[in-house]
DNA sequence: AGAATTTTGTTTACAAGGAAACAATTCTCT
DNA sequence: AGAGAATTGTTTCCTTGTAAACAAAATTCT
């Protein structure tokens, strides 16, 4: 029996109807979001590391020196969030806090050796995955996906 | 010169080299979620409610008599989360679980006349704004997008 | 029928992330 | 210089979400 005449919308998952939601951006971005991270896990998940931790990594490596809290702002990290982030990469010897003289309040971030040579070493894995990760879209429509989406949060290419 | 100057881009990224960071679909997703989040708050926070929770329930409204664990998978929530979720709007009696005599180990949801009064109350804000989350895009472009979305969560139109 | 398997939801025990109060340092303004 | 304000990070407490073990019901396969 032919399912045609039943909306298009039915046959989405588990046949249930959705109405508006499945073209809501927020419920799209959640969406995304959770199918990404089951990508990267797949591709990632042996290293142990997290997609927002590889992250704050890879700008303390670009930005050496840099404050926690403008990581923690880049990468839209609640500070309290980015303390425990910063500590347990200490811990790890990762990441070296530094706290300079003409300001003490704030905390400058450098990557140890150690820390560079895991960043150099799985950099590339990263972004491939990164870019894998839009396999199910032809080439251009991931450009024109990631060109629209630094527009929406107005990173990137938009200055 | 005051600080208000610099440009809400570069206050944004606090100046940071970002490197591919920043046309990685993984970061972008994590970004404009965190992003439209925020818009969801300016708008609708004062509901004491959240996007996931007001899906449900729209969701609920749409299937009566749909199984949790259909909308748990569809709305990609955990058993245990869903659980909880469920549990707490039937306290707050916007939903009642039936188990139906025919397989008693699923559980049938529907929403009280309280939970329709709720959602048909508060269901064109919630498109709206979800609509209205767009508009630093053009309308060609958020269609765009949200087609380009609903071919990579495989939601939506048809796969 | 009856043991093994599958489906479905719940409980427990924990991790991730956030809000708010706090503390330390620097800046502003008189 | 010194009081008040702003900046920056930390601590505490709480909410949200998850994994893993569990329990109950239904299905499958002798």
């Amino acid at each position: 029996m032919k399912r045609a005449d039943v909306t298009q919308a039915k046959a989405v998952e588990e046949g249930l109807e959705l109405g508006p939601l499945d073209s809501s951006l927020g419920f799209l971005f959640r969406m995304a979001q959770v199918e990404i991270f089951g990508l990267f896990y797949d591709a990632l998940g042996r290293l142990g590391l997290k997609p927002g931790e590889f992250s704050v990594l890879w700008v303390v490596h670009l930005n050496p020196g840099v404050r926690q809290g403008a990581v923690a702002e880049t990468l839209r990290i609640k500070p309290a969030h980015m303390t425990k982030l910063v500590r347990a990469f200490e811990e790890g010897d990762m990441i070296v806090r530094h706290i300079p003289e003409n300001d003490r309040r704030g905390i400058e971030l450098r990557l140890t050796p150690q820390g560079e040579g895991f960043v150099t070493d799985h950099a590339e894995e990263f972004f491939t995955y990164a870019r894998s990760e839009a396999n199910r879209l032809s080439k251009k429509e991931s450009e024109q996906l990631i060109h629209l989406l630094q527009k929406f949060t107005r990173l990137g290419g938009n200055s």
